[in-house]
DNA sequence: ATCGCACGC
DNA sequence: GCGTGCGAT
């Protein structure tokens, strides 16, 4: 579209008056969305330049206070804003909109307001109507929405080496910017409330994602406190090890090459040592150089495989998770705040990054030895409470499957029940192996996987893989009906439905080629399992929450990975916290398998797990 | 900016 | 199946 011409009413607010006759007009509407401008992406660090405010469509206005550049010769101060606005900010009756609002909240927070009365979040909105939507920022919903073109941020501040702070913006021009934001997010509410009734998902958004989303605030305000000198000789002493590795891989090479460079690698393996080539890689064509393929060149002669394996091992936790996590430590509360993304996953999970503290080590002894380093405060403990298989157990709701629900009433040892169901022996007399091999083919069901890439997983050849998975649906009927039914749902709705009617289209169900069609069906197959294990915990996560505030316990909740919530408390507290924890996430809904929660205790998080 | 790889559930 | 981040190119 066409950048518009309407009529709008963009204001500067540059008096202390003009602001409180705006409070009661305000007051008198009970509803406003804002939009803060800041020095910095990252809302701990981030001061505020100036704030937007928009009572009525069309009509906004926006009061500038840091900024340095031209215009800033009239502001008010920082301080007046937020007294003034408090009145309105904090009072819980005026309804507060906002795009990602966990953000502008987060920066007022620590600029010492306590934003009350969340109703509405834009970007949560447009994610819970189209998760698939690889993007939910303003411009691009005003273009589908509302058909109407923003002033980017972009061209507001230049882009690249060019670019400046906002701060830097004239004011004039942050009035147009920043209004607009207010004005279209506003606008973008009426729409997007529209949509959620008629998509039935009017529950999923206010009950659930906008009640969660102070949840992940008091989550990421909390951040988790790390031993940084513990970090920094763990790196110290992986250095050694890296630069001893390095030295006798060279010798064993033969040459001194990037070790980090796959592309150096593989020719050091595959043309100088000419080792066999297992298999190239997706996009380029070149010689795969990754864990599966060094795995079967180990017992090739070459000692490279083996130690390269050792090396990359070793330098992912150097790079990613020792020297990445101090400097991410905050100046100010010494502790690592990590953001929780509510609007990123297609199936409904939340992910984490900078730092993502959702994918820390734990399969290998040196890599859980950095959950060592993440500490609870003197006098406090951790208490970790995962979910026990909350993916099959979900899936056994689903499928209704009779045998399956039977294991998980007993309380059985699903791994080896279903080892023995398909090798056809009893459960005593299943070996690790044979539970090994079980276990995949659980996650496989799970994951919709097919007999290739089961055979592949596992080692084993096609046809062994086949009889497996034959052998599968034949002792467990419920789960083929399961896979067709999801099938078949997505063929004829053209999407797919968690318990809580999370809804994820996909469109490629009916795809003429084979391949992306097969693809749609995994999606199809997985995303009520992954999606509805998520639903619940959130569900947990907000239940939690209102008891330690209404109990006023002192304990907080740190951390969510996925089945896995990690929570700060004093010890005077432990006993309680882990009651109302169990509780809360072994009742949070009635499947028609029970929900079972293991909870851990210790000094770090290693020892809490 | 993209790729390969590796970490989690 | 679902993510994020590092180092190389």
């Amino acid at each position: 579209a066409e950048r518009s011409h309407e009529r709008v009413d963009y204001r500067l607010c540059s008096s202390q008056d003009e602001l409180r006759e705006l409070v009661q007009e305000i007051k008198k509407k009970g509803l406003i969305s804002f939009d803060t401008e800041t020095t910095s992406q990252d809302p701990l660090r981030a001061k505020l330049v100036g704030l937007s405010l928009c009572w009525e469509e069309k009509k906004a206005i926006y009061v500038p206070v840091g900024h340095t550049g031209p215009g800033a010769s009239t502001q008010l101060e920082l301080k007046d804003l937020l007294d003034i606005l408090s009145a309105v900010l904090e009072d819980k009756d005026i309804k507060k909109v906002g795009q990602n609002i966990k953000y502008d909240s987060e920066v007022l927070w620590n600029h010492g307001v306590r934003i009350r009365g969340i109703h509405f979040d834009t970007m949560i909105a447009s994610y819970v109507i189209n998760p698939a939507l690889r993007q939910h920022n303003l411009e691009v919903l005003a273009q589908q929405y509302l058909n109407h073109k923003m002033i980017t941020y972009r061209e507001v501040t230049g882009r690249g080496k060019g670019s400046i702070n906002f701060s830097k913006v004239a004011v004039e021009k942050a009035k147009d910017y920043s209004c607009e934001d207010a004005d279209i997010t506003l606008r973008l509410m009426r729409v997007l409330e529209a949509r959620l009734k008629e998509e039935g998902n009017e529950a999923l958004f206010y009950d659930l994602e906008m009640r969660l989303l102070p949840v992940l605030m008091d989550m990421e305000l909390a951040g988790i406190k790390i031993d940084t000198e513990f970090f920094k000789r763990m790196s110290n002493e992986l250095n050694a090890q890296l630069l001893a590795l390095e030295e006798e891989i060279f010798k064993e090479a033969g040459t001194e090459f990037n070790i980090n460079s796959p592309q150096q690698l593989g020719w050091v393996l595959f043309e100088k040592l000419k080792l066999p080539v297992q298999r190239k890689t997706l996009k380029t064509r070149r010689y795969s150089t990754d864990l599966r393929t060094l795995k079967k060149l180990v017992s090739c002669g070459s000692k490279v495989p083996q130690l390269v394996l050792k090396y990359r091992s070793l330098a992912k936790i150097r790079s990613t998770y020792l020297d990445a996590l101090v400097k991410l430590v905050n100046p100010k509360t010494g502790r690592i705040h990590t953001s929780f993304n509510q609007t990123v996953t297609a199936t409904g999970r939340l992910s984490s990054s900078n730092p993502n503290l959702q994918n820390i080590p734990i399969r290998t002894r040196e890599g859980r030895a950095i959950r060592k380093g993440f500490v609870a405060e003197e006098g406090c403990v951790f208490l970790s409470a995962d979910y026990s298989q909350i993916e099959l157990r979900v899936f056994a709701h689903y499928s209704g499957d009779k045998s399956l629900i039977e294991a998980f009433e007993r309380g059985e040892d699903i791994h080896r029940r279903t080892a023995a169901e398909i090798m056809g022996v009893n459960p005593e007399d299943v070996t690790p192996e044979m539970r090994r091999v079980a276990k995949a083919i659980n996650f496989g069901i799970i994951y919709g996987m097919g007999p290739q890439k089961l055979s592949e997983e596992l080692g084993i050849d096609l046809s062994t893989a086949k009889s497996y998975i034959n052998r599968y649906f034949e002792r467990y009927e419920g789960v083929k009906k399961y896979r067709e039914k999801m099938i078949q749902m997505a063929r004829d709705k053209g999407y797919v439905t968690t318990l809580f009617n999370r809804k994820r289209h996909l469109p490629e169900i009916n795809h003429s080629k084979h391949v992306i069609r097969a693809e749609a069906e995994r999606m199809a197959i997985n995303t009520p399992i992954q999606g509805t294990a998520a639903d619940l915990i959130k569900k947990a996560m907000i239940k939690i929450h209102e008891t330690l505030n209404r109990e006023r316990l002192g304990a907080e909740m740190l951390l969510q990975v996925h089945d896995e919530l990690l929570f700060e408390v004093c010890k005077e507290e432990v006993e309680e916290l882990k009651e109302i924890v169990k509780r809360e996430m072994e009742g949070v809904y009635k499947l028609r398998v029970p929900l079972k929660v293991d909870v851990g205790i210790g000094k770090n998080w290693e020892e809490a797990h």
